[in-house]
RNA sequence: UCCGGGUUGGGGUAGUGGUUAUCCUUCAGCCUUGUGGAGGCUGAGACGCGGGUUCGAUUCUCGCACCCGGACCCA
């Protein structure tokens, strides 16, 4: 026996049904709003990561030489490869580009629960568009997902930000005693606001270069209310906090208008550790909070593509993982059952295959999932059979049925059957069962 | 990389320094050559890997792997 590799993950076909159901809901909800679907390389040269994340990443990567000498690596994310397709067709795309991707992506990262080596994400974007109508796009996406896979307002929520109210008002710091705030250090700091312990956050945040009394002040700052947002413009009175209240404020007032304000909840301690969001920042929480970590965020990122040798493209987006939004379904109840589904089994008895071949494909002409034997195994065992798949119906073309020209028709649900004449099934009925019949 | 808890047939478990390693379930076959979800019988199938201690290790011990949490990180 040979070992799984830690973090990967083998799906049988019991759990295969709702992954499926999980993906196809999400991705049928991306083509509503008219994203389109792309599909890009596993691999790619590891110095795109490199370049955009810094040297250390490497460590996080499945990275190896191929046999052409190219450092590559197993793709981490998509964000540098659409980068590289948009950068690719330039002017020739129309904006705003709207793509969605579902696919597998790798990272050598420690493994716990919702977090694996091997992971599918979906990812959705809209590139071209600087508008808020944009940002709330994404947001109303996002949650329509969510209440497709069956989830209610009370079951989740997500915390919108917005990365300048926090650059700003760290700049207004800065600006106030000439001190020098790192404001990623900072905002880093925030996003880990509700893990550390007070005085350790506060020590953070001095670390990163504010005084004492600053880190207090800024912090009792992240608590103001939606209401009062426009309290921390007065205060800072700095041209970039108000323009970024300004335009938080556009954002949620047009998701307002799509229908999923509902689900937002102003929080600007909500940071997302990356250094790359430039606006909009948002996290999808469980709102019990059995789910402990975020199921997935998203924002704006207007530089990135530019950054990453593309023409400045300013882009918002998400990325919906298989493993924490299985967590928050199931969490919420709404995960399916996890057992096979059949909607016919084709029994033969004795030599009947000709027969019984005909019937299972007449059936599947109509479109249903229709099992025959394929083991030689007696008749008590084929409905052994039958019942582990969960077989609906169950057809029994056998040769006593067949000396009275007849096929027996059997329920597996209630055990009744009876029997149809054989010109008769499946006949003009679409998907005949033993009520037809009976 | 670090911290805590784990690992006994496919799944769930009992147990022991020397046993034919327990039970349930599962799977295959039979009782039953035409009736599954009930019963009976037969069979298959396990001490994670490696080292150490010992006459003898599944049991004690160390290391590793993997699993479940968590920290760091989270593109």
């Amino acid at each position: 026996m040979y070992d799984r590799i830690k973090g990967f993950r083998d799906t049988y076909p019991e759990s295969m049904g709702a992954r499926r159901w999980l993906f196809d809901t999400v991705e049928s909800t991306a083509r509503g709003y008219g994203f389109r679907e792309i599909d890009t390389p596993a691999l790619e040269r590891t110095e795109m990561y490199v370049d955009k994340s810094g040297e250390e990443i490497v460590e996080e990567l499945y990275s190896f030489e191929d046999q052409g000498g190219r450092d590559v690596a197993l793709t981490p994310e998509l964000t540098p490869t659409v980068a590289r397709m948009v950068a690719e067709r330039g002017q020739e795309l129309s904006k705003p580009i709207k793509w969605f991707s579902t696919r597998k992506f790798w990272r050598y990262e420690q493994v716990q629960q919702g977090r694996f080596r091997e992971f599918s994400q979906t990812n959705v974007d809209i590139f071209g568009s600087a508008e808020p109508d944009a940002d709330a796009e994404i947001l109303a996406v996002a949650a329509e997902m969510l209440t497709e896979l069956g989830l209610q307002p009370d079951d989740f929520e997500f915390r919108v930000s917005h990365r300048d109210v926090l650059g700003g008002l760290l700049e207004s710091f800065d600006d106030e005693d000439a001190t020098d705030v790192d404001t990623e250090a900072a905002i880093r700091t925030v996003d880990k606001r509700a893990k550390l312990e007070r005085p350790q956050y506060l020590d953070q945040l001095v670390a990163a270069g504010l005084s004492a009394d600053q880190a207090e002040r800024f912090d009792d700052l992240l608590d103001t209310p939606e209401s009062e947002l426009d309290e921390l413009v007065a205060f800072a009175d700095n041209d970039r906090v108000s323009k970024a209240i300004e335009n938080l404020q556009a954002v949620l007032a047009a998701a307002d208008d799509l229908g999923v304000r509902e689900y937002c909840t102003l929080s600007l301690s909500t940071a997302r550790g990356l250094d790359y969001y430039t606006g909009t920042v948002f996290e999808c929480f469980d709102a019990t909070g059995d789910v402990s970590r975020a199921v997935f965020g998203g924002g704006r990122y207007d530089d990135l593509i530019g950054d990453l040798g593309g023409p400045d493209t300013p882009a918002v987006g998400f990325a919906p993982g298989d493993a924490t939004l299985s967590l928050l379904c199931q969490r919420a109840g709404v995960w399916p059952e996890e057992s096979l589904t059949t909607d016919y089994y084709v029994l033969t008895a004795g030599d009947t295959r000709s027969q019984a071949a005909a019937v299972a494909r007449e059936l599947r002409s109509r479109g249903h999932v229709v099992e025959s034997d394929v083991a030689d195994r007696g008749f008590g065992a084929q409905l052994d059979y039958a019942d582990s798949i969960g077989a609906e119906t169950v057809v029994i073309v056998g040769e006593q049925d067949l000396e009275s020209n007849e096929y027996t028709i059997k329920d597996m649900d209630s055990g009744d059957q009876t029997t149809v004449p054989v010109d008769e099934f499946p006949g003009d009925l679409e998907r005949p069962t033993f009520a037809d019949f009976a």
